[in-house]
DNA sequence: ACTCCACCGGAATACTTGGCGT
DNA sequence: ACGCCAAGTATTCCGGTGGAGT
């Protein structure tokens, strides 16, 4: 038998494992018909050669904006080929795309693919970096003219592109309908921030959101429909046990009503019944999944912290190694002298550590309360409520803190420290 | 070359309650 | 018994700096 068959073998959990990924795009969306409908019914303007409104979507992540709006899309596209009306919708992700070049250029790279005229090679293909911004804008005119009809550009996490370049893009976009004679522009934009409208120009702003839309987060009965649907394409059948479903949508609903935990959620627990070699998924199964993803995220968030962060908690942790299962703001101060000494890094001032403290803090490693002691002043004790030994092992994959250099400070003397 | 941002620290100000004075 | 004070840090405000990006 291979290496890899043994893997294999085990095909009783699991029918279709993609089905439960983030990319997966399911055919229907439980609970967003309104949404759809709306989205439909303003983009329907363009099958009549209308330019549609421009939409502003808000939600927060896991709220079926994105599938949504590809949804509606891919239809519109389907509709638009009975028609004489050509219309094409790109999506953009900004995360990836964030600069105005890298914006313009794709949605003329992807306007290029639609060109119907017959190619005769002199196609301006625009290279990735090199042209000045406005030639880039001119060409896309071109482009949006000779192919004609209704290019709705969707931009997706259009916050990040906001934050990271400004709003000179949207202005553009937004103006460049008055420069078009035979096509028409329409935008959506996508955003998880609600207030992501403070940082834009009011002229921007009142273009852009002619509509808007906020899609709710998801309650646990809903999530409860949407991981029912989902369930039975990716699982064989009568595999789960039927408190699952229901404890997922409940834990991912107690969250924030985000789908893609919910899903998330009941693939690992898919996952560790699979890899436990059993036949049935368990509500046992749940709460591991529910441990894992937050150790695993816990674990990733601690190994990417700064390395000041990590001396600090460094130093918490040795407070806690010597005993102390509670800390305040002096005795971590005092200690994380002591390790930084030792390390030779930088040591920085009580004013910067009070500082990475409630960072630690709001990241959820560390818990940490203010107490006032009368007499004897104020300070910020913290702990830590979960097991401590996975921070630790991440912690020494750090090459300046491995615990070699390390044992050489005496617990003794800290012990004496802390007093 | 210039701008922006993350990081840093100094100084001022805020906060809270046990203890002390009355 | 009551109320103000002081200790000691939290927190805020602000200005400087070096590095990354453009």
């Amino acid at each position: 038998m291979g290496l890899f068959q043994k893997y294999l073998v085990n095909k009783n959990i699991f029918k279709n494992r993609e089905v439960l990924r983030h990319s997966y795009r399911p055919n229907i969306l439980p609970h967003r018909q309104p949404e759809i409908n709306t989205i439909a019914s303003i983009l329907a303007a363009s099958l009549k050669g209308e330019t549609p409104s421009n939409i502003l979507i808000y939600g927060k992540t896991g709220t079926g904006k994105t599938a949504c709006v590809r949804y509606v899309a891919d239809e519109l596209e389907k509709a638009s080929q009975e028609t004489v009306i050509p219309c094409h919708v790109i999506h953009l992700n900004c995360e990836v795309i964030d600069t105005q070049y890298r914006v313009l250029a794709q949605i003329a790279k992807n306007l290029e693919d639609h060109d119907e005229r017959p190619s005769d090679g002199t196609r301006s293909n625009i290279p990735f970096t090199g042209w000045p911004t406005d030639q880039v804008y001119m060409e896309l005119k071109n482009l949006l003219e000779s192919v004609g009809g209704v290019m709705v550009i969707v931009l997706d996490e259009i916050d990040k592109l906001v934050k990271k370049s400004g709003d000179e893009t949207l202005y553009n976009l937004t103006r460049i309908n008055s420069d078009l004679k035979d096509s028409k522009v329409s935008i959506i934009g996508i955003s998880n921030d609600l207030r992501f409208t403070d940082f834009l120009d009011p002229r921007v702003l009142s273009s852009l959101s002619e509509e808007e839309l906020v899609f709710p987060p998801y309650n646990a009965p809903q999530l409860c429909d949407i991981l029912q649907k989902r369930g039975e394409d990716a699982f064989m059948e009568g595999v789960i046990d039927p408190p699952v479903i229901p404890l997922c949508a409940a834990l991912a609903a107690q969250e924030h009503g985000d789908a893609r935990r919910a899903l998330d959620l009941l693939r690992v627990s898919g996952e560790l019944a699979e890899r436990e070699d059993e036949s049935r998924v368990a509500e046992k199964h749940v709460k591991m999944a529910q441990e894992k993803i937050e150790t695993d995220s816990m674990i990733e968030c601690v190994s990417t912290l700064p390395t000041q962060s990590k001396v600090v908690l460094y130093s918490m942790l040795l407070l806690e190694h010597i005993g102390k299962k509670i800390f305040t703001s002096g005795e971590v101060l005092q200690v994380y002298r002591e390790v930084a000494g030792t390390l030779d890094v930088d040591v920085l001032t009580n004013r910067r550590i009070t500082d990475l403290v409630s960072e630690l803090s709001m990241l959820g490693v560390i818990n940490t309360r203010v107490v006032s002691k009368g007499r004897y002043g104020r300070t910020k004790e913290m702990w830590f409520d979960m097991m401590t030994n996975r921070i630790w092992e991440v912690l020494s994959k750090d090459q300046r803190l491995s615990r070699d250099t390390l044992i050489q400070l005496d617990t003794n003397r800290l012990k004496a420290l802390v007093r």
